[in-house]
DNA sequence: CCGACTATATATAAACA
DNA sequence: TTGTTTATATATAGTCG
């Protein structure tokens, strides 16, 4: 049975607490839920017992998240500004970094030297000597590279060339690649694939075989007879 | 007068919800406080209406963003993502432009040189030399600055020195400012203050003005008696 | 830490001001 | 909207198991 008013104060006996603490607890989500319910409202409660132990109510069909995120959107409490604050700490010194390195390169770039003394000027002045002897030795190694790949590529191409030569001397000699001579001038045009990417053409006058039919053709600086494209 | 058992129904009675919204969360937030008193605990409610008003309890010497805080602590919900990914979004971008940056300035110093085209190390040849000729010129300038800094110097100290020698001169000249002979010898210092911040002391020998007491100074170049100390 | 009991204290629906 | 009133429904302190 009930004793007397309840006075609204704190219960100083640790086990009557606990227990009080419990009981309008559950007191309260229930009558959280009940206006949940009654009132189409959302609730969301979350509370710390003396001893720090969590408990919390949800309405149903939402989440703590959720209403935690409207009521940072509808009220003006800054609710994240613990992480935001620490977030916002780790931008900034990641845009001052940002800042300081455009400032080298601008510096690298010839601009900002005004900020630079004499000691600073004189090392960033080696370095860019340094750095120019470095960048231009790469740069002859590299076209040393590519003249040698353009040989070797020269050097192939000559073998096609050779074979398409040979293969055409092969037909000029046989009957059943005799030539029709329609009385115009046209050429044909053989396709040749090579590495994938760019197609080569051999192009030969017909005319040479129209006025010459038996001549066979053997010489590789036969420049009047083969053309050679480079198709892109 | 209550009628019958409530029904924890939604009020389908737009105004009668309101009034019980109203009513019921005054009655909420009540036993609330009566909770955070008598148990010594910490409660946050936060509550939206169906018409998306928010209201709010929160225990008295607490704040709503600290229990949020704690909440997001103890509980492993991330009620931070939304804010939070939209602040690691920012920061991946910075740190990966950092990156670039970082990639450019190595690449003028020389290093990470094998990712360059032709083309690129063309360019960047070309930038290092112009960059290396606009520090060269500035050094040269900053050098002839400094000369000319040092020459106005040396102009101004030899002023003073002369101004100085002149009133010794008439120091010595004057009996009011004669010099007793106490038989030892010593040291008398004058100090002239110069640009603030470097001092610099006229030393000379009173023996000297013992020896000859009128002999007047008037080399600029008399060593022996006129000694020039920069103090530091 | 429940759950149950019970005498009271409180809450509240409805109606009205 | 808010504050009564009032009959009832509910909540709960203290106690026991």
């Amino acid at each position: 049975m009930a004793r007397g008013k309840i006075q609204i104060k704190r219960i100083e006996n640790q086990t009557n607490r606990q227990v009080t603490y419990s009981k309008r607890r559950n007191g309260l989500f229930k009558k959280a839920h009940e206006l949940t319910v009654l009132c189409d409202a959302r609730v969301s409660i979350i509370m710390f017992s003396s001893s720090n132990k969590l408990h919390e109510y949800i309405s149903p069909n939402t989440t703590t998240k959720e209403i935690i995120d409207l009521y940072q959107t509808v009220s003006d409490v800054d609710v994240w500004s613990t992480q935001y604050e620490r977030m916002q700490e780790t931008k900034r010194k990641l845009l001052e970094t940002n800042r300081n390195l455009r400032t080298q390169i601008k510096q690298r770039l010839g601009e900002c030297l005004d900020e630079l003394d004499i000691l600073e000027l004189r090392s960033l002045e080696e370095e860019m000597e340094n750095t120019f002897k470095l960048v231009r030795e790469r740069k002859i190694k590299s076209l040393g590279n590519q003249i040698e790949t353009t040989k070797k590529k020269n050097k192939s191409q000559q073998d096609i060339q050779k074979n398409l030569i040979h293969e055409l001397e092969l037909r000029a000699e046989d009957p059943h690649y005799g030539l029709v001579d329609n009385g115009g001038d046209y050429d044909s045009v053989l396709g040749y694939q090579i590495e994938g990417s760019r197609a080569y053409a051999l192009r030969f006058h017909q005319n040479y075989h129209h006025h010459y039919p038996n001549h066979a053709l053997h010489a590789a600086s036969a420049s009047d007879i083969i053309t050679f494209h480079l198709l892109e």
